[in-house]
DNA sequence: GCCGTTTTCGGCCCGACTGTTTTCAGTCG
């Protein structure tokens, strides 16, 4: 079966073969309807198999023509004429074109000069000085080439949001104490709080741009200048990311902030709706003929086209524009609204600091409560608990709470485990045990490599066990270091909302696990999630912001996420309270 | 090749900066 992300591969790479072939207009449909797929919530497989091709030409971006071809490939798992214009043009233009300042033309013309179809063949071209002799190309492009190619092995070229953020904070609080500065904004992919970012774009208004360039390249943490102009500069930092500082007029603050923010579709999709109502919008606001309408803030402008400002955390025109115009865009919860974390690990087994460490950090933190959830004993590595031990911790949380109270804090330690999925879908603690738990989190640390099938089989079975409150970290993904297990996770949805079992979001900055795309479908399921940091240590609390921002994308409101609740009306959303109330009922 | 709160035909986002030019093409966001 061909995945989205398979067929949006092979649709931007026609995009960019129509490109270099000078073709009009149609390498942008083919990037769109790339860019629709790989967003895709559902499998354009599944789709396709529901209900037909007529199914696939109501997706966004894609009409008869490139349905038509999307059916070739779902049937045949080719495409010919993919593979026509691949042979026409035997490059490798995807690897090509991930290479910073390689577009399309410039690819055409190393193919055509130096037969360059590859990294591989373009470093050993750019190696031996091959590249700068090429009527349109220079020393300066060559150094670039071979630098692209570089940055590219190092990083994937992208960073995650926990490494990025204090990184750009930190530059964006140097830019606000400057004299000359009246405003500081941060923009782009790391405003809309993306797992991964690109790269950093700053926003000043100022009277004195060149000062604010000056200092700028000027930072310490600086490691190369690629350009440096009155009003936009870019700059490499030590920590290998890209960083952009426009510098706009105070009066077009929110048009640049905007524009800035993007992401691209969402963009391109308001600046069309601009157009139809008769205004042309740019970085330095919004206007009709040569009168500026608005410009300083971003609402102004949202609200000149018609709509509510979308929060950045979901500009990505997947349908918040259409939400917005009609002024019914959800609640999202809120950075302050989370008040308890359901998912800690304690030196009981792989933690570093003591429940009581955890507990003293979390609060000063601004929690309300934790869940002690440490590893269960079929994790021998973690010194996982058995059921002796389990015990044994409660009391000591019993002990730790009687501590609280005594010294009038409120603030409230809950037993919990994060027990282990076996093979075949029974948890590693016995039922008696679990029982006596307040919170039991059930989570796959095994097995990665099972069928949909099976692990799908596994994790329900699991699910469906009558203590096992929360779903950890659903699909064990590692961003950047290793792929989900492969599971299907509408299934695990559908089975969520049966049981009543909670889906994590986990906020640990590698796994942001459920993804945004999953988060807006179990929401819309009416399932309850729930963001926990998966804590490891006292200095890790802080990951809640991640783990927000990704409840944000995914469209859930604070209702959506339980531990925005004090902890004894979440206890009664889990499960095992709900059984037990049902009992007594 | 796609799309429609002006359109089923005629449009398709827009501006800054670099490098290699001698007036501009290419790339990026």
């Amino acid at each position: 079966m061909i995945s989205n992300r398979e067929i949006s591969k092979i649709l931007y790479e026609i995009g960019e073969y129509l490109e270099i072939k000078g073709v009009m207009f149609k390498p942008r449909a083919y990037e769109k309807a790339g860019y629709s797929v790989e967003n895709l919530e559902e499998e354009v497989a599944e789709i396709y198999k529901k209900n037909g091709l007529k199914a696939v030409e109501d997706i966004p971006g894609i009409g008869v023509s490139i349905a038509l071809k999307v059916e070739e490939l779902l049937k045949t798992g080719r495409l010919k004429y993919y593979e026509k214009l691949k042979k026409s043009f035997p490059v490798k233009i995807g690897e090509l074109s991930a290479i910073e300042g390689m577009g399309p033309k410039m690819i055409f013309k190393l193919y055509k000069k130096l037969k360059i179809r590859s990294i591989k063949d373009l470093e050993k071209a750019a190696g031996a000085g091959k590249i700068a002799v090429i009527a349109g190309f220079g020393k300066k492009t060559e150094e670039k080439i071979l630098k692209g190619i570089e940055f590219l092995r190092k990083s994937g070229g992208r960073f995650l949001l926990g490494v990025v953020l204090p990184q750009a904070r930190s530059i964006e609080n140097r830019l606000k104490e400057l004299k000359h500065v009246n405003r500081v904004a941060i923009a782009g992919s790391l405003r809309r709080m993306q797992e991964t970012i690109g790269d950093l774009d700053f926003l000043v208004t100022s009277k004195k741009p060149k000062e604010v360039m000056k200092f700028f390249v000027s930072m310490p943490e600086i490691s190369h200048i690629y350009s440096q102009g009155q009003t936009k500069t870019m700059v490499r930092l030590k920590s290998g990311i890209d960083a952009d500082l426009r510098v706009i007029p105070d009066i077009s603050f929110g048009a640049a902030s905007q524009y800035f923010t993007g992401d691209k579709r969402h963009n391109i999709t308001i600046r069309a709706l601009a157009e139809r109502k008769g205004f042309k919008l740019n970085e330095y606001g919004l206007w009709r003929g040569e009168k500026l309408i608005a410009g300083e803030t971003e609402e102004e402008i949202y609200k000149s086209l018609g709509m509510v400002t979308p929060s950045p955390e979901i500009r990505n025109d997947s349908g918040e524009i259409q939400v917005a115009l009609q002024n019914k865009l959800p609640k999202l919860i809120g950075y302050g609204d989370v008040r308890g974390d359901l998912q800690v690990q304690t030196n009981w087994t792989d933690g570093e600091n003591s429940i009581e460490e955890m507990a003293e950090s979390a609060k000063s933190a601004g929690l309300e409560y934790i869940a002690i959830t440490d590893h269960t004993k079929s994790l021998a590595m973690t010194g996982g608990a058995d059921e002796k031990k389990l015990l044994k911790q409660m009391a000591e949380i019993d002990q730790l709470n009687s501590k609280f109270q005594a010294l009038n804090s409120k603030f409230r330690i809950l037993k919990g485990a994060e027990v282990n999925i076996l093979k075949d879908g029974m948890l590693d603690i016995k039922d008696e045990v679990l029982a006596k738990l307040d919170v039991v989190g059930i989570a796959v640390h095994s097995h990665f490599n099972l069928s949909r099938a099976e692990q799908t089989k596994r994790i329900i079975k699991a699910m469906k066990n009558k203590n096992a409150d929360i779903l950890f970290h659903p699909t064990g993904r590692l961003i950047q270091k290793r792929e989900p297990y492969d599971v299907d996770v509408e299934e695990i949805i559908k089975v969520a909302k049966e049981t009543g079992t909670i889906l994590e979001i986990d906020a640990d900055p590698y796994r942001l696990d459920l993804k945004d795309e999953y988060i807006r479908k179990a929401v819309a399921a009416g399932v309850k999630l729930s963001i926990n940091t998966d804590a490891h240590s006292k200095n890790s609390f802080h990951y809640l912001e991640f783990g927000i921002a990704q409840a944000r994308r995914g469209w859930a409101g604070k209702n959506d996420i339980i531990n925005t609740r004090p902890w004894p009306e979440m206890l009664k959303l889990l499960k095992t309270k709900q059984n037990i109330k049902n009992k007594i009922a």
